[in-house]
DNA sequence: AAAACTATGCAACTGTATTGCAAAGTTATT
DNA sequence: AATAACTTTGCAATACAGTTGCATAGTTTT
């Protein structure tokens, strides 16, 4: 059988075993992104370790994309169809000092920057801290 | 008597005792970001909580800002003189995934986002990430 | 000089991230 | 089909950043 998953699995190269099925699952239900910690809460009993590295995995294959928003605890959410984690690729976060929910705001490109002279960039993290639209109301 | 940086701290309402003449020299030796275990490293012997108080101290009156690079220690560098940490004086910071350093790009400004509907905006953490001219050469 | 407040130092603790190693499971080879 | 080689998972233990409580020292106010 497998899951409906496992074509996503299968294209980034990532052996779609029953734990990686599990969490993208849980990923896919996510509406903002999610930690380690919380992550592992979504189970009744699960080893906080294979998650680590189940997670590791997905984001060496770009399956998710790893936030640092600034919690002390980094964020995870799955990656659009066509993310390759390229610069151009890459989104604002947001996060709400209110909720501590963290949002990718995939329709928000980074913006460009010009770097000084002989920098070379290779990602870009944007993380945009303030009041969510729940929070707000 | 009193350090020559005794005006700078007063200016911010902090009151400069012995630790934070010595600490803000440090900071304002530095051309990069430090973090806290950096920090302590400059200093013989000295209370790592000490430290951490000052630099929460310096912090929230706005003498250094700090910065989530995503290696797991926030750094903190010294505010501009006209900065108070309002968007419009954000910078962007840069992280040389080689050598490991930060730097406060000083003169690239944040880039204006225009966040969805009801999403309000206090802060901006952006770091671009790549190799810094240094190792670049 | 005493009281009130602020800063410092030490000990202890929390939580995230990470590594090593053995067991279980999977895939390839004979 | 049995064995070997490799991958994934689970458990134990560790490393380290960040943080809190409390007692002492120092400073300021009354």
């Amino acid at each position: 059988m497998g899951s409906n998953y496992d074509q996503q699995l299968i294209e980034r190269n990532v052996k779609p075993t029953a734990m990686r099925q599990l969490v993208y699952t849980v990923l896919n239900e996510q509406k903002t992104a999610i930690s380690l910690a919380e992550l592992e809460q979504k189970f009744e009993k699960v080893d906080r370790v294979t998650l680590y590295r189940t997670l590791k995995t997905f984001e060496d294959k770009k399956v998710i994309h790893a936030i640092e928003d600034g919690t002390g605890s980094v964020k995870y959410a799955l990656c659009q169809d066509t993310c390759e984690c390229n610069p151009k690729d890459l989104h604002v976060h947001f996060h709400c000092t209110e909720c501590g929910q963290t949002y990718c705001l995939n329709d928000i490109q980074v913006p460009g920057i010009n770097l000084p002279q002989n920098f070379t960039l290779e990602s870009v993290n944007m993380v945009v801290k303030g009041v969510c639209d729940e929070c707000n109301k």
